[in-house]
DNA sequence: CTCTCATTATCATTTCTTCTAATACTACTC
DNA sequence: GAGTAGTATTAGAAGAAATGATAATGAGAG
């Protein structure tokens, strides 16, 4: 029997569906359904009783669903294995990440990779905080790439970066040509903001209340595309992180600024399920991008409009290690440590 | 990828001979090369060497081999379970059995089994005993039927009958139309006997011995089916279990009698792979045959020449249940104790 | 070293399976 | 009870796997 129904069974089981299942496999309905009736067929046994809808296993098929995924799981280890003797790195490696985690370095990360393990399968969707989370506890994804990285329950976590956040503003902005600003600097200003469930929103309030600085939140967003859309239309002023700007400003249709009395920062972990073994082309990936400050920077590195240091924004971007067991407490505002961290029910931006 | 590859290559591998392996899977050689081909483009690494003749697996292959061995076994404990739940037995049951064990009984099991499940697959091969212990560790059979048990190892038995041993003299025969006969008045007769090193030869020989008959052995040989055949011809007389006649007594080529102060039995064991999970058919065939005994007569029960016990050869075979550690003494000469027996190096008959 | 035998690889062909698209069916919802 | 979302069921197309025949290869004998 194709090892192949099994995982679509698997999938359609765990999904509750056969279409989401057919799609998370990449076939069509018609073929789960087949794939799931001939598993049916050869058992002899009803696995899933359609009569419900949604549907719902039936006890046979609960067994077999359980018993199933880890044989699946087993298998692949058994292949991984097999393939780490003959020195080979393959397999899928299915990356799910927030829209926020600097295009341009994720770029990099994957042309890397994809060098050095041909025969890895690399697949990185752009989702969601939230959807990155419910991919990876759903096993849909091998890793996430998430700001201010949940650990904990049946997440595991890994801090990557820390990404240095600067004033963006309209290239027109009286701030943009100068060198950086003081937090004082912004009392008053007209100011973009995330939303306020979201940890880094709160963040960026610690810093301006220590500061005593107030600004005006004209308005809130929960992802940092709408920001940068607002800023440009000359709406305000935003905190970003750097590397989330990068194409705007060097296109010229933002300005970033540094902030000369504070060093705000976006910490980017790496998360995925706990007792998972992960295979190694995944962790090679973790390796990749774990070491990918470290690399030389892109090909053509675009100047922005402000002079600044020439590492650009990778600058306090540094390599972290498989956390132990986290902290909560934030992490002094230096660069270039590492601190685990467990933010209890903090979203995410 | 078909699971059915793996099953290819884990035979192949196990008889390091694609042929071999194909044969046991009922494939060309030519598909097991393919098959075994595909998985090693697949993994991306070689399996097997062929450079060597019998033909060696690589580490990776070594690797890959006891892991999917394992998984194949688990796959089929997961199967086995979910078809439990659903009351259905179902799968492949693979028996080895001597020549010997008495082919109008197993008839009735193999009826009786395919009866009650319909939707098992029952194989049974009639073998060599030394090929029924092989294929019993190779597992290329669940269960073998073999005499004189043995016990250890990895290999672990079950008892089933005491096949009582009749004198088998030819239709001419002066003993042919007696009731019984006593073991003295053997003395002297033209006798043709196992070979020494089997079990069964020892046997018979302890019991003339006791009896201090001495009988003029005139030929020796290592299977029934030959013995039988030296009998009809006046070549002598033999002690064989009565089941194994049956056929000829029936059809008057042969003529038994009992003896009457002497219980010869021959123990006939079920045998199978020690820490190997049995499957729920597997199982349910070991009940049948245990059971056997005490069912019905077979459809048209045929008549002996000589008068006997209405039950006929069914006599003194028993039930038996699972041994808990056998001992090695010879049941008393009664009929329906359940004796464990644990005969060092026996051979068998 | 070469020949032979046994085994395995490869190829072209046939057979079988599995996929998809379209459509019919069914269970929930309002 | 009609609408909607999901699932089953077809037939035909695409694809995979099995086969038989034949070529290539390794082991062992002379």
């Amino acid at each position: 029997m194709h090892l192949r129904f099994v995982e679509i069974f698997c999938d359609v089981a765990q999904r509750r569906s056969f279409s989401k299942g057919a799609q998370a496999q990449q076939v069509s309905q018609s073929s789960a359904s087949q794939a799931v009736g001939m598993l049916e067929k050869r058992l002899g046994t009803r696995l899933i009783d359609r009569s419900k809808r949604p549907l719902e296993l039936t006890p046979a098929g609960q067994v077999y669903f359980e018993g199933c995924r880890e044989l699946l799981e087993r298998f692949r280890t058994v292949e991984d294995q097999v393939q780490a003797i003959a020195d080979r790195v393959a397999g899928p490696v299915r990356v799910a990440a927030i829209y926020s985690v600097g295009l341009m370095q994720m770029e990099r990360s994957v042309q890397r990779f994809e060098e050095l393990y041909p025969d890895a399968k690399l697949r990185l969707e752009y989702l969601h905080p939230d959807r990155v989370y419910q991919q990876v506890l759903e096993d849909d994804a091998d890793l996430g790439l998430v700001s201010y990285p949940r650990h904990g329950g049946d997440i595991e976590s890994i801090d990557w970066q820390e990404q240095p956040m600067v004033l963006v503003v309209p290239p027109a902005h009286p701030f943009a040509d100068r060198r950086s600003i003081a937090l004082a600097d912004l009392n008053g200003e007209d100011f973009i903001g995330f939303t306020q469930e979201l940890t880094i929103r709160r963040e960026i309030d610690r810093h301006l209340k220590r500061a005593r600085v107030a600004v005006h939140v004209v308005h809130e967003f929960d992802n940092i595309e709408t920001i940068k859309r607002a800023i440009e239309i000359g709406s305000g002023v935003a905190l970003l992180p750097r590397s989330t700007v990068w194409q705007e400003i060097s296109n010229g249709t933002l300005a970033a600024v540094d902030v000369s009395d504070a060093e705000i920062v976006r910490p980017v972990g790496i998360v995925h399920k706990r007792n998972k073994q992960l295979t190694t082309a995944v962790q090679k990936f973790i390796e990749i991008l774990l070491s990918g400050s470290t690399a030389q920077p892109p090909f053509t590195a675009p100047e922005p409009r402000a002079a600044r240091s020439p590492n650009g924004h990778q600058a306090g971007e540094n390599k972290a290690h498989q956390k132990t067991n986290g902290h909560s407490a934030r992490p002094p505002a230096t660069t270039g440590v590492d601190v685990a961290r467990k933010p209890k029910k903090s979203k995410r931006a």
